[in-house]
Formats: structure tokens, C-alpha cells, sequence
RNA sequence: GCACCCGUAGCUCAGCUGGAUAGAGCAUCCGCCUUCUAAGCGGAUGGUCCCGCGUUCGAAUCGCGGCGGGUGCACCA
């Protein structure tokens, strides 16, 4: 909030001292230490290089025109040329005064800068369970989508289903010949798994159960399908809307809203006219009775090529570049998800003229994404020229063993059992520590931990890395965990809820006083909730965020352990119950960004 | 073989786009409830940031070369 001040007062006096300087912006950020102060500025150094003056020297010149008294002590110039600015407690008392009047809570809307997302994330298929894996870009898409909306971002998420494809020949083959109605009744996921299963071992020829036959039946099934063949359409309809149940109530446990369920089907009447375009265009070319795009369809002139390193269409194999086409026509005159990928961009920018479409999917797709980002802005470059496409990738969840996360009977966890067992394991957790409360009100709490653990586990390790799936330290009390969170927020919001009850006076929160440190250290963090949200915007990584609610919950704890609220002697004690509102505040919302509910005890 | 991701404390991981003495949690050890919920707080121990060279005022961070792990390399998404 204050920083963001500093940077534009900053930027005025830099001009001012060096007319010429073609600088756009100077970056302020949190001090690494408080014995440096509470912002620092380190882009004068590098300006300096390229001034090529002196950075104290520089530094010097800008002091000399920058005014700031109001808001900091006087500016030192330190080491090589850093500026360290040390705030005034009553610039920070007006800061939260503001805030807590509702003007703002420490962060900047876009305004004029907010811009278009449409932001592709989750995308399960349907006829198959979803699994420990949909938890991933689920909740990294939702909590950045939460994060841009919050920050004034116009923004329209699209889940993109996959409902098409190869699969359903089999499921078709599968659901009228062997197919169990009890078994569907029960349990319509799991069947329907069953029989794609099934049906998968006798289609697949390097197994040993494969027979030619079927696999032929289970072709002619998705023919017909594509075909518009009105039995095969029924039953399709009828796993997507058994698949819908359960999406919707995973969803709704998770708390997860799409505006658009646009699955790969949707995009079925446009494949044909993309591969017919790309091949008109020269851009593609018929190949092994496949049609693809290659390296020298996509740049026919050698000149414009990417080197072969660089090129998303080549890879070495024995020492020789050989072509990696990206397939858009199938041998037997099937489509696949390339052709279906370039029919959504078409859709998606001419019914949204996005400034960014982004797709939260797994970091094994990487080089998908790379071919159909470089087709796309070949294609029609004045979409990329407008639309950014982005690929916000993460990694695996593994078990103990650092392999991919699987059960004891070696399957793929699902993750509605994975969200049952967060809230049973929960629940056991809160019957110990609150056996008094009733049955109804531990589960509610253990639901709001459990699934907070959950989430907050899978966002707090740096999206690209993997990381290893552990119950007991999730739902640990202590440490950067999400329950760990919940409760210095249950404390904040209970301080705050006792000492605005009425018999305590008009509060004096015109003015608020800053003396302990512990006070000076938490009103300074919940300064930096801005600038949070702005990297983890910028870096698509909420954990940025979760790094930052445990630190300001943990130096709420330390405020709490060491500074009296409610039986502080006035001013201390409205500015102090200020500091408890805030601070409960920011944790909410911080936390409903990742997807976290709140809950009043614990 | 080639590309991408990764390599930081005994373990699990951060590290704000190149900044100041590399941080946190767990584990281990020692303290703190007559005091707004101890699901808490304080302290101690713990490092060749995989190795080497380079770029510069300054490198865990950037470049090159190794080593080690993971992933991906036409008709599945």
C-alpha cells in the first residue's frame, strides 16, 4: 500500500534528478530485514549501470528530490546505493485508520489497468472418477482466478470437459454389451470405469487380452457416435449427466464455480474447417494419412524458422533433428485434442477478446502447449497479438516413496475419498480437542479444517516442484499449515467480535497508536497483503499467498501472546482491537482467495 | 539421444525476478498456562545452497559445462 506511494514519489524525484532517464517505473519492495528498515529500493544500482554513473552518487541526486517526510524517517542511503525507507508509526496509523474505516484493505484495484482472463483449469473427463490428480489445477486455478478477480480483473472460467474422443467407442461397446444396471444404480462412476476398463484391455493391442474384433466394434461404436447415431448420442448424454453429478457435488464441496462448461464435444462442428483452414493456409500438410503440422508447414521459409533447439516441431533422435508434428487429423479421420485445443483459442477469442487465456494443466503437457501456441500465432497472429497464452503448469503429488501418489491396492486415489478422509481425520482431531462442542458442530469445524488442510497442503509448495502427500503433517496444528491459519483467525475475529460488544464506549479508531513491537510488526505485514497479491498474480503461484497468511497469523500469535486487547487501557485498547480486526480480516479473505473457509471456533 | 522441470539444514519445503549475515516448519533439547482458546509463545542445536568455470560492485538466483533425480518425445488427453 505505502510502497506503491513510495515507487510513484520515487519515480517523480528520478526524473527529476535525471531528466533523461527512460525509466517506466522504480520497484519498492519489503525490506529482507528490519534492521535495513521496512521498504528498500535496489533498482537504482542497476539504473546506475546503465546511466553508467556512480549508484551512490545516483542515489544521492534522487534523495535530494524526493520528498517522503510524511510517511518515513528521513531516507539513508546505504551500502552500494540502497535506499532504506523507515515508515512513521502515524503514516502506518493512518494506513489502517483508512482500513479499517472500509476505504480499502491494503491492496490497489486494477481500475483502468483490469483485464480480460479466461482461465482454462480442472477439465476432468467424464466416465471416470476424478482423482488426486483434478486437485492440482483445481485448486491452483480457482485460487488464481479468485486472486484476479479480487484484484478487479474481469474474468470468465471455462472448464473444459473431456467429453469427446476415443473413449467413448469403447465405453459405448462396453455399456451395451456389459453392462451391470445394479451396479450403475449404486454407483455410477465406478461402473462406468469399470466398463472402460474392460473394454480398454481387450481394444488395446500391446496387451495381452487384445481382440482385434472389438476393437473394431468399439471404432464403429464412436463412428456412429460422431456420426450423430441416435442411440449412441443418448447414452453419451447419459454418462455426461451421470458425470455432471458427480462434478457438481465435488465442486460443491470444494467450493468451485465454472461460468462455462464448455467440454471438447462443444468444438466438434468447427474441426473439420480448422484442419481444412490450416491446410489451405499451407500450414499443415497430409502426412502418413494423418494431417500435422510440421516445422517447415509452420515456417516455410527457413529464415523465420526457430533454431532447432528452440523449436517446438523438432526433436534430436540419434544425433538427426527429425519432425515433431503436432497431429490434427488422425490416420482414420478422427480429430484429436490439438484440433480441439485451436477450436476453443478460435472461440475463446472471438466471444471474449481475452487479454490472457491461461491453462492450469499439468507440467507434462508442456510441449502441447508449445506447439499450439506457436500454430496459434501463425495462424492468426492478430489473435496473440492481443491474447496472451499462457501454460501455468504444476507437478506431481507423490507418496512417501517420491513415486505418484497411489492407495495401498496400487490405484489412483480418488478424490472424493481423498476429501472424505481430510474431514474424518479432522474429525477425530476436533473430538479430542473440543469434546464438549456438539456432534454437528465438530464435524462443520472439522469439515472447514480438514478441507482447508487439504487445499492449503497442495498450494503451498511452488506449483512447478512436486511434492509429497503427507496426512499427519497437513492437518498439524502447528506449523504452515492451513488449520494453523484458521485458528489465529478464530482468535482475531473472537477478540474483535468481545470488544466491539456495547458496553465499552465509542471507539477512538481516528488515531491509531503504534508503540509495541510486536504491533509495528504485524500493522507492517498487513500493509504487504497488496503486494502479495500482485507477485502471486504476476507468477500465477498462490503460494506466495500462503506464505503470507501464515506469517501474518504467526506474528498475530506473537501480538497475542504479548500484547493485552481487551484489558489495555484506551487508545492502546481500540488500536489494538483495530489491529485484531484487520488482521482477522485480511486472514479471511486471504485465505477465502485460496479457497479456504473461516470458521468462528475451533 | 534431445527437450523441459528439479537439486537449499537429518526430513518436508520457502527464498519477492541479481541484493545486505541463506529462512520457516517438522524432528531433537530447554523453558512458559491463576492472565482475551496452550490447536499457542520464547530459546538452543542444525548449511560445501549438487560440482566447476564465467558474467559484475554483488550469484542459491543469470550463462556455459558436468553430475544426480523426475517427466515428455505423431494418430490418448
Amino acid at each position: 500500500m505505502l510502497h506503491l506511494e513510495l515507487e510513484k514519489r520515487l519515480h517523480a524525484a528520478l526524473l527529476a534528478a535525471r531528466p533523461g532517464a527512460n525509466v517506466a517505473a522504480v520497484r519498492v519492495l519489503p525490506a529482507p530485514d528490519a534492521k535495513f528498515g521496512d521498504y528498500q529500493c535496489n533498482a537504482l544500482m542497476t539504473l546506475a549501470r546503465e546511466l553508467k554513473t556512480n549508484p551512490r552518487q545516483l542515489a544521492t541526486e534522487v534523495v535530494a528530490q524526493l520528498n517522503v517526510a510524511d510517511l518515513c524517517e528521513p531516507v539513508e542511503i546505504a551500502g552500494p546505493g540502497f535506499l532504506n525507507f523507515r515508515l512513521k508509526p502515524t503514516a502506518l496509523g493512518a494506513v489502517l485508520a483508512a482500513a479499517a474505516r472500509g476505504e480499502h484493505l491494503f491492496f490497489a484495484p486494477a481500475g483502468a489497468a483490469a483485464r480480460t482472463y479466461v482461465v482454462d483449469f480442472s477439465s476432468p473427463n467424464v466416465a471416470k472418477p476424478m482423482h488426486v490428480g483434478h486437485i492440482r489445477s483445481t485448486g491452483i486455478g480457482d485460487s488464481l482466478v479468485k486472486v484476479l478477480r479480487r484484484l478487479g480483473h474481469r474474468v470468465i472460467t471455462d472448464n473444459h470437459l473431456g467429453d469427446w474422443g476415443t473413449q467413448f467407442g469403447m465405453l459405448l461397446l462396453g455399456w451395451k454389451t456389459r453392462l451391470d444396471r445394479a451396479a450403475l444404480e449404486a454407483d455410477p462412476i465406478g461402473e462406468l470405469e469399470r466398463l472402460y476398463k474392460e473394454v480398454n484391455a481387450l481394444c488395446d493391442d500391446a496387451k495381452p487380452t487384445f481382440d482385434p474384433a472389438m476393437r473394431d466394434a468399439a471404432k464403429n461404436e464412436l463412428v456412429k457416435l460422431q456420426a450423430g447415431d441416435a442411440e449412441n448420442l443418448g447414452i453419451w448424454r447419459e454418462m455426461q449427466r451421470l458425470s455432471q453429478l458427480q462434478f457438481d457435488s465435488v465442486y460443491g464441496r470444494l467450493g468451485v464455480s465454472f461460468d462455462h462448461t464448455l467440454g471438447e464435444s462443444f468444438y466438434n462442428p468447427w474441426l473439420a474447417g480448422v484442419v481444412d483452414d490450416l491446410v489451405a493456409r499451407g500450414l499443415a500438410r497430409s502426412s502418413k494419412d494423418a494431417v500435422a503440422v510440421f516445422a517447415d508447414t509452420l515456417w516455410a521459409d527457413e529464415a523465420s524458422r526457430p533454431a532447432p533447439k528452440d523449436n517446438p516441431f523438432l526433436v534430436q533422435k540419434d544425433g538427426e533433428w527429425v519432425d515433431q508434428p503436432a497431429l490434427i487429423k488422425k490416420s482414420d479421420g478422427g480429430f484429436n485434442y490439438m484440433t480441439t485445443d485451436l477450436a476453443t483459442i478460435a472461440h475463446r477469442v472471438r466471444e471474449w477478446a481475452p487479454d490472457e487465456i491461461v491453462y492450469v494443466v499439468d507440467d507434462r503437457q508442456a510441449p502441447h502447449f508449445r506447439q499450439l501456441f506457436a500454430i496459434a500465432a501463425r495462424w492468426h497472429p492478430d489473435w496473440t497479438a492481443k491474447t496472451k497464452l499462457t501454460h501455468v503448469g504444476f507437478g506431481k503429488i507423490c507418496g512417501a516413496d517420491k513415486k505418484p501418489l497411489k492407495t495401498r491396492d496400487g490405484n489412483t486415489p480418488k478424490l472424493a475419498a481423498l476429501l472424505d478422509e481430510a474431514e474424518e481425520r479432522a474429525l477425530t482431531l476436533v473430538t479430542e480437542k473440543r469434546a464438549e462442542l456438539s456432534e454437528a458442530r465438530r464435524k462443520e469445524i472439522a469439515r472447514v479444517v480438514g478441507l482447508g488442510a487439504l487445499k492449503y497442503q497442495d498450494l503451498l509448495p511452488h506449483r512447478t516442484s512436486d511434492y509429497v502427500f503427507n496426512w499427519d503433517k497437513m492437518l498439524a496444528l502447528t506449523g504452515n499449515t492451513a488449520p494453523y491459519v484458521q485458528y489465529q483467525f478464530t482468535r482475531a475475529a473472537k477478540v474483535a467480535r468481545d470488544g466491539n460488544g456495547s458496553d465499552q464506549g465509542p471507539r477512538a479508531n481516528d488515531q491509531i497508536f503504534l508503540v509495541e513491537e510486536q504491533e509495528l510488526a504485524l500493522a507492517k505485514l498487513l500493509l504487504n497483503y497488496g503486494h502479495t497479491l500482485t507477485r502471486t498474480a504476476e507468477d500465477y503461484s498462490p503460494n506466495f499467498l500462503c506464505n503470507y497468511v501464515y506469517e501474518l497469523a504467526s506474528a498475530y500469535s506473537r501480538f497475542y501472546d504479548n500484547c493485552p486487547v481487551l484489558k489495555a487501557e484506551e487508545p492502546t485498547r481500540s488500536s489494538r482491537l483495530v489491529l485484531c480486526e484487520l488482521t482477522a480480516k485480511v486472514l479471511k479473505d486471504g485465505l477465502g482467495l485460496l479457497g479456504i473457509e473461516t470458521i468462528d471456533e475451533m
